[in-house]
DNA sequence: CACTTTCTATCCCAACGCGG
DNA sequence: CCGCGTTGGGATAGAAAGTG
């Protein structure tokens, strides 16, 4: 049996569920989160919510490289049985035990959901079929994490399952720097920019939208350089005041889903959750 | 391992606002 | 009107990551 090293301390990484399809099994990873941690992680993790007494076993695969790591049979499950839905996320926290992780679920407002209690009082199903009110059968025993060898096929679906579960509109994710906090614009890649803004050597507005009532129109600007290397940026009077109306900081994630025409969904992830403990305080934690 | 692509930080300059 | 400081935007160098 394969040994697996600890992580150093008790760390945390975050999961947050965007679209519909990080619902489903084969959720991706953050790759901070596998850069640190996947090497503690056997073929199979184990997840157990607070008030809980169950582990739900979750395969794993990895890429080939090893780079990226996704949640496979049992993450939809989970999901389903916690009622998770678009905008929630997921708090990962190592157990101390090899490839078991204490999972705190919160809302997109931050509050942590309500736990069903040892079976009792579960979350309104979305999902017909079986009585989920008692675990699967499957929990009743542990996995060995080497008990189910990976087979052949499993292996050759990385790729294709690496890109079946992103949204089916493009998607472009932009982590926050200082300079884009401090500076007037944040660069994008050129090519999606290319292809889903507007032509090189040309810029044009693009509206970034919260919800209906929250929008916001930014300038988009895809430049050559004397290299003919293409760069592009979101700048603008509209990028600054979404930044300060959004409260951008430092690691901070906005994933833009592109809906319509020049037109994106904007999902932002926090870098820092405001975590309410139970003596009534709170505390900032990191999440990437 | 070399090449390509993308990301990040920084420089530079024009435009603008403000006070004298 | 002039000088100075600030801000916004174009451009680029270099680092980092990805790819064959």
């Amino acid at each position: 049996m394969a040994t697996f090293p600890r992580p150093m301390a008790s760390p945390s990484f975050c999961l947050k569920i965007v679209t519909a399809n990080d619902l489903r099994d084969g959720k991706e990873l953050p790759e901070t989160a596998v850069k640190k941690y996947g090497h503690c992680m056997a073929e199979s993790i184990f997840l157990k919510a607070p008030n809980c007494w169950t582990w739900w076993p979750i395969k794993v695969k990895r890429s080939v490289r090893g780079g990226r790591m996704w949640l496979h049979k049992g993450w939809q499950d989970f999901a389903n049985f916690y009622s998770l839905d678009q905008g929630y996320f997921a708090l990962f926290t190592y157990e101390g035990e090899h490839s078991h992780f204490l999972v705190r679920l919160f809302h997109w407002n931050d509050m942590e959901i309500d736990y069903p209690i040892h079976g009792g009082g579960v979350p309104k199903r979305k999902r017909t079929g079986a009585n989920r009110n008692t675990p699967p059968a499957y929990l009743e025993a542990r996995t060995s994490p080497t008990s189910s060898g990976s087979s052949t096929d499993e292996n050759q679906n990385d790729l294709s399952t690496a890109t079946s579960f992103k949204s089916d509109k493009p998607l472009l994710m932009l982590r926050m720097t200082a300079t884009y906090i401090r500076c007037s614009g944040a660069y994008i890649s050129p090519s999606f920019a290319k292809e889903h803004v507007c032509r090189p050597g040309t810029s044009c507005n693009v509206t970034l939208q919260i919800s209906e009532e929250k929008v916001w129109t930014a300038q988009c600007t895809v430049g050559e350089n004397s290299e003919h290397k293409l760069y592009a940026r979101v700048s603008g009077a509209g990028w600054k005041a979404f930044k300060e109306d959004n409260h951008l900081e430092v690691h901070d994630v906005c994933v833009f889903e592109l809906i319509e025409e020049r037109t994106f969904k904007v999902s932002i992830i926090r870098a820092k959750v405001k975590i309410n403990k139970q003596d009534g305080e709170s505390e900032d934690k990191l999440m990437f």
